[in-house]
DNA sequence: CGGTGGGTTGAGGTATTTCAAGGCTCGTGG
DNA sequence: CCACGAGCCTTGAAATACCTCAACCCACCG
């Protein structure tokens, strides 16, 4: 669709590195760039690749009939997405910002896992992985208030994109709002309550930018 | 601790061949019966065994340090659960009622999966399906309707336990709001007003037995 | 510059929770 | 055999956390 490609077959597999430390197969590997909005795939889609991120940010979600989304999660450089078991995409998944993504053909994987137990186990311990994952956000969708919802997206993207002291958010407070199963405006205001409280700071005025000043009393709000 | 347990070391390996149709190893089987209540293992613990209902009905949930509860899933005859890829469960499980299970070494298991690619792949089935489970609760419990979850709820467990036109409900309505994400309140006013439009019935007083009227109209519910 | 895409904040509305009362079933013990 | 309490469920009324609607601000961009 938006496909705004840049194909640029890359020649050392490093990609197989990442995916649980596998062997040094060679496999056809791409890069492709895309843009802030683009759709990499959508949800029910055939699964024809396996996505890496190089650089940018990633959603995917789901969506009901009438148009309410829910962003299973988000996936930022180094991650791996798009790996399913069954051949069908079960997630949409769009870049949040102009994305670079490496990319590696579903089958080949399958392939290669047949004969290597080692790339068998990384495709294991990733699935194991999300599915950490998608438990953990059920307590918090299902049982969590507002706060500690805001509070745990914070810690969690803290430990993944901060750097030099500040956390550059690349979503909106609609994709939070989205991911945390709230509206945009109550997480605008418990952002706004625990800038309020000196636990955390704004930089710029654009708002994405966050710093946290109180990480041990953040912490607090996540039960 | 209540392990009210009944060892008996199974003869027929059958547990495997349900595990995804493995191969014939031999591995040591036993079947333990748990009282109403009893849990089976706790949060955090290490995970000793993977577990296989025989007869009756689990809950896993996970605890916030206040006491909300989310329930991430129910495992009813044949289901297995408590196969955990790290070492430790991520859920607490407890028996809903009097429950019967079979029971396999969980290292034995990754010993066989070692050398038999049948058994790794089952292994990251079985995976993969909890994970599109979770991937679709997340859905629900951040954007569905009590209404719709109730629905969505009810949909499900009448594929998995109607028997003779009935659906005999094993858990309490506490059981299903921790599930639903609501409070045992708002799943017995949703069952009521679903009652009132004439979708189901219930048989008994005890209201755990329900009879489903109009399919149909339930899962216009289920977006 | 005007418009568009965020973001914040206020006021009011509402779905769901909380609190409370009452009913039914079942097991236990007098 | 009946009384009693415990567990479970339903229903009503009141409270509230979050949502909706709306206004406004700011930055960015063609």
């Amino acid at each position: 669709m938006f496909v705004n490609l840049n194909a640029t077959p890359s020649t050392k597999p490093k990609f197989l590195s990442e995916l649980g430390s596998l062997s040094q197969a060679e496999i056809a590997l791409s890069e492709f760039k895309y843009r802030r909005g683009a759709e990499v795939f959508g949800e029910a889609e055939p699964a024809e690749y396996v996505y890496q991120v190089i650089e940018g940010a990633i959603r995917s979600y789901k969506l009901l009939s009438d148009g309410r989304r829910q962003i299973g999660a988000f996936h930022l450089a180094g991650d791996i997405f798009g790996l399913e078991n069954g051949g069908i995409h079960r997630f949409t998944a769009e870049a949040i910002v102009d994305t670079t993504v490496r990319l590696v053909k579903r089958v080949s994987l399958a392939h290669i896992a047949e004969r290597d137990a080692t790339v068998a186990r990384g495709l294991l311990t990733m699935t194991a992985s999300n599915l950490k994952h998608a438990e953990d956000h059920m307590l918090l969708l299902g049982r969590k208030t507002s706060l500690e919802r805001v509070a745990a997206f914070l810690l969690e993207m803290d430990v993944r994109l901060t750097a030099a002291g500040v956390m550059a958010l690349p979503m909106s407070r609609r994709d939070i709002a989205d991911y945390l199963g709230l509206t945009l405006e109550t997480v605008s205001r418990a952002l706004s309550a625990l800038e309020g409280q000196g636990v955390l700071g704004f930089l710029g005025q654009t708002q994405r930018q966050i710093v946290l000043l109180d990480r041990p009393k953040l912490a607090e709000f996540d039960l």
